[in-house]
RNA sequence: GUGAGAGUAGCUCAGUUUGGAUAGAGCAUUGGAUUGUGGUUCCAAGGGUCGAGGGUUCGAAUCCCUUCUCUCACCCCA
């Protein structure tokens, strides 16, 4: 009986595991680079902990089970309430900030399409304690970083940045109340995804009155933070919203970001847990999901039973991303290939133990070597070198019985020398 | 949950319109040409429940019904 692979679910063969591996190994580094430390959880937790912030909706969309003693646990679907907690365990011991980062393995148990699976990995980085929009401008910053460092140009992808802040201060400004924000901005969100007059008749749904509309079409129309002025009377809270944009902007500007960097206020962000800056990098043409989304949640610690702690992360998929990087041929050219530095060949059927022995002390000094486990000519084992990627041969012949000399063959050029086998094996190094 | 499309070799596909004999090709794999020199080339081999089940028929990959799976889009998107 045949057992298929599980819906949305990926095989990582050796090919797709280089790949997956130099995208997980390009996270690391842009992290680490920017000054953050790796973290990790358990891949499941109590499913309280997901019931606790989020909707019925998500709650059916997790992979959940019960253990032997009865305890309802989920599959993580994200690793935010995982970094909530393990914060909140030890928040009077770590100095702040916090500038964390991890490479979880989740899953959703939602309808697999184009970039959404679901397993799949999100890169996570997240700097809890820093109010300031200079912990903003860092996790864009890094983001970015790491699109550039794949070779991600500013015609390729664009960070779209806008604030919940901004937001509220501007729509409460014109008169919309307070407890219908959450519906109005689900209706800001499909904005970019809609014809405008789909777009115009939601709008007129939530906002029956043309003015209050006609003034959130002329917000939605803006693409610098200098022409709300032109919008709306300025007031206390707005001038706040804004001096915090536009310092992330210029942060990011004198960190060299700003031609990857956009205001946009249709960026909202689905979930309720955002409170200021927003963020999403999309793919220029538009052809694909977002590629990661992030922003301010000052009060998920607090939710989670901590102190009132702000908090600022990004999470980016493995999906879209890749699907981007195949698409603009950014993935052959710079994945590592496989490669075997030495290839041991027999050309003296009696000496077949030195094969083994020089394998081995080629291997000892920490350098990697193969050889064929069949019987054959030289031909052939020349051919499953070349097979193995293998970038030198050592050739055992008549010449290693009579002289402990081997032939090294570079499998690149073609050239050979003969040299001493003591010779060639110090050269190696320890 | 809704809608559309697709299932034939490990992969990409032809064959289905108009039913006909042992279901084909390229790539990949394995062996040989080649017992001290690889990549190229040439020859050969292995590999199939034509997604599954039922029906029509002398005869079904092909026509009909049911079902499963996958893909894409919608909903949602932490």
């Amino acid at each position: 009986m045949k057992i298929p692979p599980v819906k949305g679910t990926r095989d990582f063969y050796p090919p797709e595991m280089a790949r997956h591996n130099w995208i997980i190994d390009g996270w690391r580094k842009a992290s680490l680079r920017s000054g953050f430390e790796e973290y990790d959880g358990p891949i499941f937790e109590h499913l309280s902990m997901y019931q606790l912030k989020s909707g019925q909706e998500i709650v059916e969309q997790l992979f959940s089970l019960q253990d032997r003693g009865g305890r309802d646990l989920a599959i993580r679907p994200e690793i935010t309430p995982t970094l909530a907690r393990m914060v909140n365990q030890r928040i009077n011991a770590l100095p702040r900030p916090i500038k964390w980062f991890a490479v979880p393995r989740l899953c959703r148990a939602e309808r697999p399409q184009k970039g959404r699976l679901r397993e799949f990995f999100q890169w996570n980085i997240d700097i809890v304690g820093e109010d300031s929009g200079q912990a903003d401008a860092e996790i864009i910053f890094t983001t970015l970083d790491y699109l550039r460092m794949v070779g991600l140009t500013p015609r390729d992808v664009q960070a779209k940045i806008s604030s919940r802040r901004l937001l509220a201060a501007v729509l409460t400004s014109i008169g919309i109340p307070a407890a219908r924000l959450e519906a109005l901005y689900a209706v800001l969100d499909k904005k970019p995804k809609l014809p405008p007059e789909t777009f115009d008749a939601l709008l007129a749904e939530q906002v029956p009155d043309t003015y209050q509309a006609e003034k959130i079409r002329a917000l939605m129309a803006l693409n610098s933070i200098e022409q709300i002025a032109g919008i709306v009377e300025p007031n206390e809270a707005l001038a706040q919203a804004v001096d915090e944009l536009r310092t992330v902007l210029d942060i990011l500007n004198a960190m060299g970001m700003g031609d990857y960097c956009a205001f946009d206020p249709s960026i909202v962000r689905g979930l309720a847990y955002y409170t200021g800056v927003v963020f999403e990098v999309h793919d220029i043409a538009g052809e694909l999901r977002a590629i990661c989304g992030g922003g301010r949640y000052d009060n998920l610690l607090r939710d989670f039973g901590g102190p009132p702690i702000s908090a600022t992360g990004m999470g980016m998929g493995d999906c879209v991303l890749e699907i981007l990087l195949e698409q603009r041929g950014l993935l052959d050219k710079q994945v590592p290939k496989r490669e075997l530095e030495y290839f041991v060949a027999l050309a003296d059927p009696q000496a077949i133990r030195s094969v083994y022995e020089i394998a081995a002390r080629i291997r000892s000094k920490g350098r990697s070597a193969g050889f064929s486990y069949r019987q054959g000519g030289l031909s052939k084992q020349l051919k499953e070198a070349a097979g193995q990627d293998a970038r030198i041969c050592v050739i055992v012949g008549q010449e290693y019985r009579d002289k402990r000399q081997v032939v090294l063959k570079n499998m690149g050029t073609g050239e050979q020398e003969l040299v001493d086998v003591e010779q060639f094996l110090s050269r190696l190094g320890s």
